[in-house]
DNA sequence: GATGAATGAGACTTCATTCAT
DNA sequence: TATGAATGAAGTCTCATTCAT
């Protein structure tokens, strides 16, 4: 009987996979991935350099998986909030609350996503847009559908969905970055009170 | 006895660094800082690798000097185009324009500040910004004059600050990426109707 | 999970690192340190370039510890000499037996301490400096010990210790140099003697 | 009437050369000869670069015209020295003295040639080599001469020639080095009561 | 599978020398 | 002749990736 790879060995990879992530994002969220040395990210990791390339092909391959998974991580948890309503407006704060907690929760995934790594490699920094244009999209969505029902005045509606989230990640990254605003939650309230306001908001 | 350091001789050195600069520009707006060789460079300004040292101490004096060239450029114009106006919603409206022009017309300055440079080197990450924050800065000025004349609801103006410098910067990115909005001139009537609207400005 | 750090394993680094020093000295012998590229260094030594860098953090941290090393061989070879007599004219002919015997053992050692470093980089040319004057040093005990007991005339022991060093160093360049005197241990008998009259030895 | 190099204009690119060595042997003796650049050199000649090469082709030219003026300057002098005595001790002496007074009156001699530039080139290591050689015939000459006449004891004459001239440099370099001896014309007087008690000189 | 030593391409930078002015 | 900007080979060192154990 050949050697088969029972559940229990693919688990294991697959968990020691995970902690490399794990380490990995970690390492990121402090130095740039141009700055980082596998080297640097094995001993974070407990392996040896060796065994990284046992697990990933390069290292464009492990920020490709890591910002894989955070794009998972983040749309699927804000698509899940979202899904709780039915109003598009409470859609819209849906969103960007969910976006505002996950963020606030694992700000290693922040620092990563808004922070460290765009403007590093072409290959995935479209990875990233994707990330945003997709936040943009369901954001569009919701305001077209509001438009259809005349909730929404006659406006450019993906202009209006890019400033929708482009103050929201002004205010993230001011916030990551040198920590102001201090209260991240109430910011968001006045955050959003100001889109819809600008989104020009029927009370 | 020739060559003596002349006007001309003078002249001709300095146009060579600004060309110099002028290709660096370029290739830094395509590719990213890191992954640019001093190698490449040279050859993109048509001067041996040698040559650069000659004109610039390191890398890092180049991009420095690149970037506090670009503050000067971006902040400069905007506060003289503010100058014009009393009114501190002209003033905001002037402010944004102003910042769409010029990267309208310089590409590549609004490539490398918004796309290419972030995240890859703390060193001048922080002039970076400290760009955008002196923007945020101006913004909330405006703001707080006219929170101060009850013009404005009673409002975290830095928040707001925020929110209406990260709503033009994420349209402008988005335009930069991938040409939409088509009409940036027009996405800025918008956005700013959008913003005004936001701030709760009284007709 | 085989390649641990077994006793093997870290013998056979030690024995790569020794092997390293041993094609250094080898080439430092032939060309001088700053001729000496670390490609060239690595060749002789049969590694690539990089794996230098895993045995030395840098050029000067080798030539450092080539140097140390050859100063603890030397010295501690001509204290245990000398340490076999308790007549200081046995001491003085023992030190300097043992300095040659150890240069003519090690061709490699001569020529890099008396010929090929000296002049090159400050930083370890006090090194060679400490050796030469640890030798004066040990010399100069032995006259005063012998001036003291008044079996030697009243001179300035300094002077007359790096009369007797320098006598014995030239002659050992010569001898690497040219070959010439071809006998040097007979040489050696000759330089004794003299120096002994020199220094005004009572029969 | 064609161009004609008048003396005048001979004269004057002479002293231009001139100028340069004189500038040349001041940095030689602070740094080493690898550790200067033709840049530095120029500016201490007050030069361009670029005319450095219109005096010299290179500079290994350079270096070699110093070491071979310098060869000239100190042998010529002891030469002329040695040839106002007639005795063969006298002339011992004089070679001693001579030699002892020009580096003395020429710091920056004296430190090249024993400090700065040995170990740095073969091929003009050489020509370095070839001073202490004549200084150790001329001794050697002596010495032949006076055993010839039965003034000395049947000793190897090369390897008291060279521990004759050995003993000098010795405290040469040490008082370059380090200022010690302080008193170098009498350290002189010392050495030569040794070396000459060391030859085995009938009184 | 795991290890970490080894590799070598490639980055930055210096500097002897050349060359246009 | 004099200048100093320009050149590019060569040096040091780093690091992603490979490979022997």
């Amino acid at each position: 009987m050949a050697y088969r790879q029972t559940d229990r060995v693919k688990e294991k990879l697959e968990s020691k996979k995970k902690e490399i992530i794990r380490a990995a994002r970690e390492v990121f969220a402090e130095q740039s991935y141009q700055g980082t040395s596998i080297k640097a990210l094995a001993q974070k990791a407990k392996i040896a350099t060796g065994t990284f390339y046992l697990y990933f092909s390069n290292k464009e391959a492990l920020i490709n998986m890591i910002v894989d998974e955070m794009f998972h991580e983040l749309l699927d948890h804000i698509k899940k909030e979202r899904a709780k309503f039915t109003d598009n407006y409470d859609k819209l704060q849906a969103s960007m609350e969910a976006c505002l907690n996950i963020f606030m929760r694992e700000k290693t995934m922040a620092k990563i996503l808004l922070v460290q790594v765009p403007g590093v490699n072409n290959a995935f920094n479209a990875k990233l847009i994707e990330i945003e244009n997709e936040l943009i999209k369901l954001t569009k969505g919701d305001l077209d559908e509001l438009k259809s029902r005349g909730m929404l005045p006659e406006e450019d509606t993906l202009v209006c969905a890019m400033a929708f989230v482009g103050s929201f990640r002004q205010v993230i990254i001011n916030w990551l970055r040198e920590g102001k605003p201090e209260n991240l939650a109430e910011a968001c309230d006045t955050l959003m009170a100001y889109n819809l306001r600008g989104l020009g908001k029927q009370k």
